[in-house]
DNA sequence: CTGCCCTCATGACAAACGTCACCTCCATTT
DNA sequence: AAATGGAGGTGACGTTTGTCATGAGGGCAG
């Protein structure tokens, strides 16, 4: 029996070698390369078009939500699954308009892994079931584009003056946006606002 | 020959069974016991006294800092080795003065996690070098206890008033707080000063 | 005992922030 | 052709922030 070929992509270098030693135990499953970012990932895709690829979704030079889309369009065969800390449902939702096959939360025991990457192999789709629950009732993104480059800066800690001058935009406008945004989430001031926004997954 | 007992602590259930099954390939080296939080870590050692504690930072119950403190007080036969993501000054200097012997970061090899545990047992300590030195030379944690509560709950979105409320004190009070902060910190404002702190461990 | 630092406070002022009404321009939809 | 809605803008207004000077109390080391 052929085995079920996986490449991992995470960018933390203990964690990645960690998840490989995890698969490797696996005798019906093959780590057939590593990556430590996304750029790398779709290289090693393109190598050795396994059957699955496991990836996390914050990560230098291609985030794993871009890489999914990428490896859908090049690469088909491969199915991705997205193996993430956060339980945003903005991510949920993103990575599956990408293309993912499955959406893991690293707090979920070890076994589930393998698990997915087999259920994911024969076909199936493998998401989280609480996460995909908020996702429904948690409503779509509310923010437009400008809303979101605007939100991230002021989350950053940058006055609207600056951010005005980066975008190339007025300060009343950048004010404007932001106070769009803040009555939008709910939130009474930039600061509360952009957390919320991240917790949501929409920054 | 008698293998290294090892425990394991971390809060994501993924990434604590990944870390396991690492350790586990070693010949030498055997995981007697697994805890998804500090109070277990604490309660599994006292059952096991294993020759290593391998443990996170940020968890819920108790923090790896404190844990830390705990097994050097209670079972100071074992040995403690923080791994963690946080490259933060703050958090090395913590660790240090808890007792921990080796501090170790998630984005090293994941074969140095291996021979970490070795050399901790046999008495060495095992300190990332490029974290050492940064700990040197960005100097000690220059804010004080009030500065401190009030300037992470300014992270938190919170107006001036309500930190007042919060804390019992004036709102004119919190804004000189958070202007000492801030100048402190060489910051521009409550926002990056609290960013600025966080990344140093200091929050 | 005398600095020195931390804590907490007040008052005042300029700058930044949040809100609102109201405007143009442009692309898409109906 | 008209309606919608996003993007960008202006001006005005009140509130919040950040800064500074200044002071009162308390603890602690030299």
């Amino acid at each position: 029996m052929k085995k079920i070929q996986v490449v991992v992509a995470e960018d933390q270098a203990m964690v990645l070698g960690a998840l490989a030693a995890l698969l490797e135990t696996e005798p019906d499953i093959a780590v057939c390369a590593r990556a430590a970012n996304g750029r790398e990932a779709l290289t090693a895709v393109g190598k050795n078009k396994p059957d699955v690829l496991v990836t996390d979704i914050e990560m230098p030079e291609m985030t794993g939500l871009t890489l999914a889309a990428e490896v859908r369009d090049r690469y088909p065969q491969t199915r991705v699954v997205i193996l993430t800390t956060f339980a945003r449902p903005g991510y949920l939702r993103r990575a599956l308009d990408a293309g993912a096959k499955g959406y893991l939360l690293k707090d979920r025991p070890s076994a589930e892994l393998a698990d997915a990457v087999r259920r994911v192999q024969r076909g199936l789709r493998v998401v989280d079931p609480d996460l995909a629950l908020e996702a429904w009732d948690s409503g779509p993104d509310p923010l437009t584009e400008r809303e979101r480059q605007i939100l991230w800066r002021a989350g950053e800690g940058k006055s609207s003056g600056e951010i005005a001058d980066e975008l190339h935009l007025s300060e009343g406008t950048v004010r404007n946006y932001l106070s769009e945004a803040i009555s939008k989430l709910g939130a009474s001031n930039r600061v509360e606002a952009a957390r919320l926004a991240r917790a949501k997954g929409w920054l």
